[in-house]
DNA sequence: CTGGGGAAGGGGCCC
DNA sequence: TGGGCCCCTTCCCCA
């Protein structure tokens, strides 16, 4: 018995060797195991960092390659040494902010176009953003490679200006922040700065990419901090017109005249309630599928539908000085109502005094210029003032455009552009891809497509009217300071305008320069002429809803109608 | 009462 | 920046 418990015992303590020496094994290959599949992962993982970034290399460089394609396609073979104008205009189909945009991006480490120049552009960008512009950047080198361009991660909702401006002051001190920098990997060479430099100093670039889309965008804004409630131009430190010609540089069609912006808002009530003058505060967004790039003869923007037109160009001044050239093109189509692109010449004509002017409201009909008709987006263009949603008593009515057009301005015009194009001078070389009018200034272009886009950036501080030129609006203010400094030597007549006198004096030297061709009658001002003229021709297009009367002046029916059905009305 | 002319107000836009 | 010219609109007056 005592052999048998002696013996149990020993096979208890090998058996105890035994599993502990199985258990040790155990341990042993399980960590052997371990510490090669740590090994692996660490390999995998390193394999994997190294795949994704020859990966982005390679994106970036087969974006770039097709930039450049696109653009060598695009862009005349001949291209301006100095100034390099990108068209962006694009339009959208109404009511729809299609969501997206396409990025057209100039490195900024060059300071001039060349056909061997990479360029990333996006194509088929799906995301929502809002901003569309081309920086390009000039004479950088002269800024020295110190300087940086602002890559920043795209966000889908609009940019705090803030931010953009807090970033633009990490690059302006020389300071790389994570968000700048994070997607400069990928171009190790040294960045120049993209500062898009004015009197004001405040207009900012930032380059915004979105990799996960393909996209690089490059935004820039104008950062103005100045609080006067106008939208002067002048305010944001501009300088006077006098860009002088590029040399050897070829016509440019210039669309969306936009060197300097732009806090990005969708609510101009929005910003009226902040302070922001709405008229400074111009929103961008663009159809991503119909973005141009580059040059073009005609920018098609009959494929889109303009519902607002933001060219942030608040310029008077030139900014095409000597090599620093900058062209930054934002466009905004907004989502306006429901209001039909169409346009009724008889219903406006006879009516845009009453109806305002802020509304634009461009129609097949004008096709007084081919090139116009053809190419421009005005036969689908419908656009307002951007600002003219918060001015209600203008919003609803108006037709500035077309009056001007369908007037007096499709003969000017013509005659204009016929000049413009025939003349292939130097001195006009940048060319309305409205009208095809040739200036020799981008600025001086710039604002003349406020005729064709609306852009009234000068609001008066008395009433909503708005301007788009500062003359009009010094000239308005008149109305409201009562001020008439134009005084007639032969009467006690006083005027607010230079013009106003001289047309009164012909009540002294009787002059009437203006005669009728179907009879002798004789005017002073072509608007009675043109009145009287309705004498002859029979016409008498306003109609009274009572009595059917008919007359050639709206005036008479407001009297016609005043005088008789007010009263029976009353008697009813 | 109506039609029509005279004249002024005011904005658009080019130069 | 302002001048200048254009335009449309509106008011007033008169036959």
């Amino acid at each position: 018995m005592a052999n048998c418990v002696v013996f149990h015992t020993q096979i208890a303590s090998v058996m105890e060797v035994l599993a502990n020496a199985a258990v040790a094994e155990i341990c042993k290959l399980v960590d052997d195991d371990y510490a090669v599949f740590r090994l692996e992962i660490t390999q995998s993982q390193k394999e994997n960092r190294g795949l994704r970034r020859k990966l982005q290399l390679l994106e970036l460089k087969v974006s770039r390659e097709r930039a450049e394609r696109t653009m060598r396609e695009r862009v005349l073979a001949s291209r301006p040494s100095s100034v390099k104008i990108l068209d962006q205009y694009r339009g959208m189909a109404r009511g729809h902010l299609s969501g997206g945009h396409k990025s057209f991006v100039k490195p900024a480490r060059d300071n001039t176009w060349r056909d061997d120049q990479p360029i990333t552009v996006d194509e088929g960008s799906g995301t929502s953003s809002q901003h569309i512009m081309v920086i390009e950047s000039v004479d950088v080198e002269a800024a020295g490679p110190g300087g940086s361009s602002l890559v920043k991660q795209e966000r889908t909702e609009e940019d705090d200006p803030q931010q953009n401006r807090n970033i633009q002051t990490e690059a302006a001190a020389g300071v790389a922040s994570p968000l700048a920098t994070k997607y400069l990997t990928a171009s190790p060479q040294p960045r120049t700065k993209t500062n898009i430099t004015e009197d004001s100093g405040t207009l900012n670039a930032v380059l915004k990419s979105e990799t996960d889309t393909e996209t690089l965008i490059v935004t820039q804004r104008l950062l103005h901090t100045g609080s006067d409630h106008r939208s002067d131009p002048e305010r944001l430190g501009l300088g006077p017109i006098g860009c002088p010609p590029a040399p050897g540089s070829e016509y440019l069609l210039y669309s969306n005249p936009s060197p300097r912006t732009v806090h990005s808002h969708r609510d101009a009530g929005d910003a009226l309630e902040t302070g922001n003058d709405p008229s400074c505060s111009y929103n961008t967004e663009v159809d991503p599928g119909n973005m141009p790039l580059g040059l073009e003869t005609h920018n098609d923007l009959s494929r889109g539908d303009w519902n607002r037109y933001s060219s942030s160009v608040y310029s008077e001044g030139c900014l095409d000085k000597k090599e620093e050239v900058i062209v930054v093109d934002e466009v905004t189509v907004k989502v306006e109502g429901d209001a039909p692109p169409t346009w009724n010449a008889d219903s406006h004509l006879g009516d845009r005094h009453s109806q305002g002017r802020d509304l634009l409201d461009y129609s097949g009909s004008l096709g007084t210029n081919q090139n116009v008709a053809t190419h421009s987006p005005l036969h689908a263009f419908r656009d307002r003032d951007p600002v003219s949603t918060t001015m209600g008593p203008s919003d609803s009515h108006g037709n500035i455009l077309f009056n001007q057009v369908l007037n007096s301005k499709d003969q000017r015009t013509k005659a204009q552009a016929g000049g413009a194009t025939s003349d292939n001078s130097n001195e006009k070389r940048f060319l309305c891809m409205f009208c095809n009018k040739g200036f020799s200034c981008l600025q001086k272009l710039e604002i003349h497509q406020r005729v064709h886009t609306g852009v009234k950036p000068f609001s008066c501080t008395q009433c909503h009217m708005r301007f788009s030129h500062s003359s009009s609006l010094k000239r308005h203010q008149r109305v409201h300071t009562g001020v008439k400094p134009f005084s007639c030597t032969q009467c006690h007549m006083r005027f607010a305008q230079a013009g106003d006198l001289k047309r009164h004096q012909r009540v002294h030297t009787g002059e009437k320069p203006y005669s009728c061709t179907q009879c002798h009658m004789r005017f002073a001002q072509a608007g009675n002429l043109k009145m009287h003229l309705k004498v002859h021709t029979g016409e008498r297009p306003f109609a009274c809803t009572d009595c059917g009367k008919r007359f050639s002046e709206r005036s008479y029916l407001m009297i016609h109608q005043q005088k008789n059905h007010s009263t029976l009305e009353h008697r009813k």
